[in-house]
DNA sequence: CATTCTAAAATCGTATACAATGTTGATTAT
DNA sequence: ATAATCAACATTGTATACGATTTTAGAATG
């Protein structure tokens, strides 16, 4: 197949979008709704011709993903589907801690009303889409957050937390167990309530417990010998059988 | 020139490095030692004829760049070498206070002395480098932020607080005025002692404290309307020509 | 039957080719 | 002379081509 699609021809649609960055959006979905799982072997020439598009773009989308740790890149051998070790999960959830305490700092007493409407808007989804269980929970869930990010109008702390949600749901699909958000809501809710009264610490205390509670579900399945080691460690402390 | 380069021939050099991840090197060091001036138009074609390499691999260090925030990346019209404005350079500062918070967080009394070895043995070298102002010390001295991130553990961490510093020199680069980093060697001195005591609280402040110097040194050179306008606001407010 | 070597296939790394878009400078009409 | 028009040029976007490396399958050997 040519390159440039027909250029005379009868009309000459505008061929607006730059099809790279349609490529890692596909396959960054992809990735985080689990159709491609963890550990799954990425052949350029396999997923190019599936998207329709040459070995060039997947490359370039492979090399996005790989910085933002969807995807692990190994020279000569090729692009697979990132799977964290429960090491990296503990160092994703460590930053994003960071990175949401900044958010919390900069928006408590700080939301204008419509800004507070969206975020209860957003809520009211999220309690909506309660029952169904299905992927759309977590999803909306998970974008709460991004929207704080979003709010608190730094673009470079939004992405960062894009970054490390996007992680954090990958390390989800890899240890986490099955579990009904039901707590979320009411959390969410409790949080936009701190920051309009203008109470850091409380928002702060709020997002950790909330953040702790999504990383609980993370340590349970040890995969490595090493991730088991990570496992039993705190465990082993407490019993006094090594030392803190 | 061909692409593989000889394979018969006589000896066969191992030829080990990629060599896209050399190009991305060379340019990422070109824009933070300024050979390479915010601004600088970058066509594809004229830097990888210069680096010996085809389009290909400085179109991938281009996007690479872009991420990190050194190269801006304009659609059909090319890369150049970002041109922070004020907007951005806050954004960056307020992040690199929440990323190094976590990292003194990290780190306070669980130095090892092998550790403390290390950072006493850079500060040193920084004190050597006094003297001679050249881009030596000012190396040095980003060098040290780096140093204590890695020891956190965290890769995540370091990488982005690695992110976050290369920005920073960008940002001096358009807006800081020359100025001995004279206080920069005690500052880390003090730095190092506190995390030795394990007081977290006083390092967190000395870094924090260390940060504002360096972000006051970029808060002069208004280029843009917008950032004129940023650089006025605090001082409209306090003479209560606006509302705070 | 397990193991090591080897040849073929698959896949990656990089360069080049071609189409599409943007830029520039000359030409013409006002 | 100035502004608008269009052709030549420059540069980006994407596909294809080709050498290099890794993986796999099969044969030969112990």
């Amino acid at each position: 197949m040519g390159a440039g699609r027909m250029a005379g021809g009868t009309k000459a649609e505008p061929r607006k979008t730059p099809r790279a960055q349609s490529v890692y959006r596909a396959l960054r979905r992809a990735i985080l709704e689990q159709a491609l799982r963890p550990g799954t072997k990425l052949p350029e020439d396999s997923i190019g011709e599936e998207l329709g598009v040459s070995r060039t773009l997947v490359r370039d989308a492979f090399g996005r993903l790989a910085l933002e740790g969807l995807v692990e890149l190994t020279p000569n051998r090729g692009a697979s589907v990132a799977y964290p070790t429960l090491e990296e999960a503990r160092d994703v959830f460590e930053v994003r801690q960071a990175l949401e305490r900044q958010v919390m700092l900069s928006l408590a007493g700080r939301l204008s009303p419509a800004e507070i409407a969206r975020l209860e808007d957003h809520v009211r989804r999220e309690q909506d889409a309660q029952g169904r269980d299905g992927p759309e929970s977590i999803r909306l869930a998970g974008e709460f957050h991004i929207i704080l990010a979003e709010i608190s109008g730094n673009a470079l702390l939004s992405r960062y937390v894009q970054e490390v949600s996007s992680r954090c749901s990958l390390i989800l699909a890899v240890y986490g167990r099955p579990h009904s958000s039901e707590c979320a809501v009411s959390e969410h809710r409790q949080i936009i309530d701190a920051l309009r009264k203008g109470d850091a610490a409380t928002a702060i205390a709020l997002m950790e417990h909330h953040l702790e509670a999504v990383a609980a579900r993370a340590v349970l399945a040890p995969r490595t010998p090493d991730d088991l080691a990570l496992v039993l460690k705190p465990y082993a402390r407490s019993e006094g059988l090594i030392a803190p």
